[in-house]
DNA sequence: TTGTGAGTGTAACAATTGTTACACTTTAAA
DNA sequence: TTTAAAGTGTAACAATTGTTACACTCACAA
């Protein structure tokens, strides 16, 4: 298994390195390739699945066909668990292999019977669902600034609030432009406007804020 | 206490109703009269409340400043549970009064105890946090469509699904332009253009969806 | 009844964003 | 090194939405 290096989710394997992990769990395991469509937005989620080696991507398709991209999410990492409690219990999004993964599948009555059986367990799961709904209000708060500059400023102060003001962008434009849910040269013309001003300065995938406080008038 | 009428939330009231909540539990009630802001986004968050009488509303105020409404909380229920556990644990909305209401806190030690030692609780708190997300995701995906008429089309067939193609709206234009995130006089015209086209007919706060496929057109 | 404010309809115009198209640059594979 | 594909910059124009302003209806309280 690839060594922990989330810190959002170590319960699982703290349970296995302990040997607190109980030994009739029924969980399976499966394999699948890179850019594999795996679980569609819509599924029945009647299992709790973990991401135990590789990356996937999450996307939600929009009722209009647009993509609105989510997130990456590398392992070990479960995938929605939330929605294994939820009413309707189906995925929210759909999520594609971006390299070869393995998944851990636990049944869900299985995963109730950890959680009341390891308060760790029970601790992660808490823990990251809240982290995961910390996530979606993020992402709304994101979507309901209007304009492409105001979501602009908003993604690079978050980004640059902890490193400084230079950070390295690990997604293209259209990525970003999907990841704002505008269209890629709509994107593209505010940010260079942007750089015309002297607030920003972008060298390949290095983003450098250069003015702060104009940044910040954006979310007047 | 008021009768539970939020199949969401029953865990609270069962244990009291069962006496199976512990003699010693600490916890305070708080009341706080009409149109009251109570808890403010960015608060710390390091009780559980419980809504017990009364009701509220939540909303997000987003960067730019403008309101992003979220929903109307009827007693009993509890109030952003999820964040409680949360690595910055802050609340993400505000929170403001709509009656009198009272409210009760329970310390976070003291909800991991609950947690831990009563399994209807925990799994209360379990399906009513899924069923958060579910609603944030699903808050995404309306907020994630762009034209107005997909979202007027999304809302109204979402709405028409279960009662029919008619259903009475509890909310004004000004409230459902918050809710869509657009400007009202926009929501008006695009409504006021579907009704011209003999899509959705409006009487007063009573909604009726005159031909479904048409709608659905909005959404491709 | 009358007046006041909330809610709604709508029009003209401004501003922003989307669409399409194409040239250019960079990257990575052959 | 060459070449194809991916990624980026940008322009013209279309489409949508926001802004502002004002008239009108309705409910309800004085």
């Amino acid at each position: 298994m690839t060594k922990n290096s989330n810190p959002e989710w170590t319960g699982f394997e703290h349970l296995k390195e302990d040997k607190l992990f109980p030994a009739d769990l029924k969980y399976s395991i499966k394999n699948y390739p890179k850019n594999n469509l795996i679980l569609r937005q819509g599924d029945l989620c009647d299992a709790l699945y973990i991401l135990m080696s590789g990356s996937v991507k999450t996307e939600m398709i929009t009722e209009n066909g647009n993509l609105l991209g989510i997130e990456i999410i590398n392992a070990p990492r479960p995938l929605a668990p939330a929605f294994l409690f939820s009413g309707n219990n189906r995925f929210p999004v759909d999520v594609t292999t971006l390299e070869d993964v393995e998944i851990l599948k636990i049944p869900k009555k299985e995963v109730v019977r950890l959680m009341t059986t390891q308060p760790d367990f029970m601790q992660q799961f808490l823990t990251h669902n809240a982290n995961r709904t910390q996530f979606l209000t993020n992402r709304l708060q994101l979507l309901s600034i209007k304009t492409i500059k105001g979501k602009i400023a908003h993604f690079l102060l978050e980004q640059t609030n902890e490193h400084g003001s230079t950070f390295t962008l690990n997604r293209n434009q259209t990525e970003l432009a999907d990841f704002f849910g505008v269209a890629r040269p709509s994107l593209a013309r505010s940010l260079s406007e942007m750089i015309q001003d002297g607030i920003i300065r972008i060298d390949k995938k290095e983003y450098t804020v250069l003015n702060k406080k104009k940044l910040r008038d954006f979310l007047v």
